[in-house]
DNA sequence: GCTGCTCTGCACATCTTGTGCACAAGGGGT
DNA sequence: ACCCCTTGTGCACAAGATGTGCAGAGCAGC
């Protein structure tokens, strides 16, 4: 069982330990040291667990799953040095599936991991596709009809978003929260040009029906035929 | 989240704890105080969730999920006094969902329980159908026969809220109440309009007898036939 | 200097709401 | 029974509100 797991811990030496535990274990680890990066990351729905710190500063733990669960199903496990019986309650009824305390065994932790990804189910698929089109984020790489389309870094954080969640719109504000995080917002007209340059590559590539405008909600893929 | 839940544990007390921890959750709970008893029921298959003491005496907890596991999927919540790592690694090695040890507080195992129903659960849709109508707002699509109709957003809250209440005549004030709050009002007449180009829409689409009204009482959804 | 990101302002498309009127249904009076 | 009146409903069209696409220019990093 292999898995994308984000890791969100300001504590460097924990996202090392767990970055060696992980790997070893066969996942792939992506890392972010504060609770905005963390969900700029997890939002950008290519994740297939995340490993969350309670106490992270400014943004918490709690708050960030709690805004990540608007948009996202994406299983979290909660890390966190407070022994309280409320925080964990109230981390599962946040949506967590798991709860460590620090100090934790590595090796029970990708226990526990391999558990909830087990449960999770096989939904696991590393490069994301839909009709004629892949996108494979990890090696930056995106193709129409197995022809390269070269994508800039914001179109294919856009693209990857979209295509995590096919068929759900995803409104505007739920997408630049994801790429900028909640409040580092940037005008919905950049999204636009974006979008109009991200719809013309993939035109010129051959596909024109990818991107679809559900007007007054927001966006979503569309069947991406030739 | 109700559910099925069995327990096996030797000690009459802990049995107790758990069966009204789990009972006010709202969960059903059934008992076994020994392995072959609880092997027993386990296959029974009716459960959804089966908590297991690895302590049991005769055959032990990780023998019993072992012996389990070769012809069932149920998810297991290990219970055990020993604080070993080697047994937690072994106990999710073994298919194990969970690992709880003793002491442990009552409201977390519930938590914990109910955060691993919510992913074993048969993943409710909230998808709405009746007849060849089928809507689901989240992906804000609505198909007749399975083919697409297009609906702006108004047109799909009311859709969405008449076939929430399939069986029941939704008067006018309650559904422009429903749509705009209590005292946003909006004219009766605009409520007429969306109607209309709904009743347009679906009837393109082959269905022509989806929201039928009832003179001086209100709306309601029609069979829905083709 | 080049590439990509972001913002601004405007044009355009779509949706929403309101209006006036025609039509239908039911109730009470004759 | 009949007619007329009241009330409720359907419809076409128009104006207003909102959302979206687009081109161009400033800015920052490599």
């Amino acid at each position: 069982m292999k898995a994308e797991i984000l890791i969100v811990d300001d504590d460097p030496q924990i996202r090392s330990v767990l970055r060696i535990a992980l790997g070893q274990a066969g996942h792939s680890v992506t890392e972010a040291g504060d609770g905005a990066e963390g969900l700029a990351k997890a939002r950008s729905g290519r994740f297939d667990l995340i490993v969350l710190d309670i106490g992270l500063p400014e943004m918490d733990g709690l708050a960030l799953c709690r805004a990540l669960r608007t948009t996202d199903q994406t299983p979290v496990v909660f890390l966190t040095a407070r022994q309280d019986e409320i925080d964990r309650v109230l981390g599962f009824e946040l949506g967590g599936d798991d709860y460590v305390t620090k100090p934790f065994s590595p090796r029970e932790l990708v226990a526990r991991i391999g558990a909830i990804l087990k449960r999770s189910g096989p939904q696991v698929q590393p490069s994301l596709a839909r009709g004629v089109l892949k996108l494979d984020p990890d090696r930056h790489m995106c193709t129409v009809q197995d022809r390269p389309v070269t994508l800039t870094a914001r179109e294919m954080e856009i693209l990857a978003h979209l295509m995590a969640h096919p068929d759900r719109v995803s409104a505007r504000p739920a997408l630049t929260d994801a790429l900028y995080g909640r409040n580092g917002g940037v005008s919905d007209r950049t999204l636009d040009s974006h979008l109009r340059n991200l719809r013309a590559k993939l035109a010129q590539a051959g596909c024109d029906d990818a991107i679809e405008t559900v007007h007054g909600i927001g966006i979503r893929m569309g069947p991406c035929t030739a």
